[in-house]
DNA sequence: GTCCTTATTGAACAATCTGTTAGATAATAG
DNA sequence: CTATTATCTAACAGATTGTTCAATAAGGAC
């Protein structure tokens, strides 16, 4: 039953289908059928492996969920048992931008990104959410709620990368990161020292 | 025949008839014809005044636009000649955003808001850009693209509004603010002095 | 009051997209 | 070869969009 790759790969047609069309012409002009055509893929062979064009936009990002997630397991064994640097996560994404550049402007670019960019802020939440350890909410005067922290840092982090994508990534990953782990750090820093 | 309203304003009412709608099924899902039944308005009077739905919901911003730039300036007044207490924005955002709570869930919540988060990010980047100073930007060591300021401080407040909207707005609008402030200024502190 | 300009209306229109269905076709496993 | 499974083509109803046009009603000018 089960058996291993069919005569051809529809959903793997259809997804790079969708990444091709994205940068031709921009997520949210694309249809359905313009999806079949650039894949050559009937319509109804569509319908029958996605249930619409965001769906088929989300499984492609699910593949894109693991990758990250795995990036991420390595980043902590890599650096040894303890915590490794904060905010780790950035310097990587940045990296992975560049290397899957047109990658990401599919995903992330002009205004049509608001699936992906969703499923990517989510993605970046967890990680963060994980790092964030409770002195960084103010432990001793007031209690603020961790999520406001991983909001504020994800909300930054997603608007400076999606900045650097669309203005076409001219500074290196490097030197974006310092800027931004600069800011993020220095702010947690200052909830640290709450009016201590 | 229903004329008390109908040579009156065409426009109001099918300003407030997407914002009903908005909150009733959601930005994505309403159609031009929703909007003209919920305003008891010809289609064709629609197509008259606007070119889209989006077109609809952008010039409702313009109106709220005018109101922000109004308070940044007698905020910039009130404040005398200097400039005030860095990123003032915020807080009357916060508040603003409280006292007109039922709007701005209906232009913010749930995912429908991609015009209009576009719209308000653009209204606050410019609102920020102004307000940087130099020396935000690191003058010693490396220069920094104020752009990339700007991004990173419009979207981390974007993304706390947000959660704090969709959140129900628990929080009081001071204690947000001041969290906000601090991780904001504290980076930007992070950002002056640079790498001594 | 009458006339003229303007805004709104309802209806009809072509064009497009969606999601579903049915029958035919082709490739593969056993 | 046979049965199975996936695909393709074609057609369908339904909805939405954006446009056009003639009819209607309001407000102001006279």
């Amino acid at each position: 039953m089960g058996l291993i790759a069919a005569w051809y790969e529809p959903r793997q047609l259809l997804q790079r289908a969708l990444d091709t069309l994205t940068l031709r012409k921009g997520y949210e002009a694309i249809t359905i059928k313009d999806i079949c055509d650039e894949a050559d893929v009937g319509r109804s062979t569509f319908y029958s492996h996605y249930t619409s064009k965001d769906d088929l936009k989300r499984s492609g990002l699910e593949h894109l969920r693991r990758q990250l997630v795995h990036q991420r397991s390595a980043a902590q064994e890599a650096s040894g048992a303890g915590s490794g640097r904060r905010l780790a996560f950035s310097l990587t994404m940045f990296e992975h931008a560049r290397d899957h550049l047109t990658l990401y402007r599919t995903l992330v670019g002009g205004r049509g990104g608001r699936v992906a960019l969703d499923a990517i802020r989510g993605i970046l939440s967890d990680l963060v959410r994980d790092e964030l350890t409770p002195q960084d909410c103010g432990h001793s005067v007031a209690k603020i709620p961790r999520e406001l922290v991983v909001q504020y840092i994800v909300g930054a982090f997603m608007a400076v990368m999606t900045w650097w994508l669309d203005g076409g990534a001219k500074l290196a990953p490097a030197q974006i990161d310092e800027t931004f782990r600069r800011l993020a750090i220095g702010g947690l820093r200052a909830l640290e020292e709450t009016g201590d």
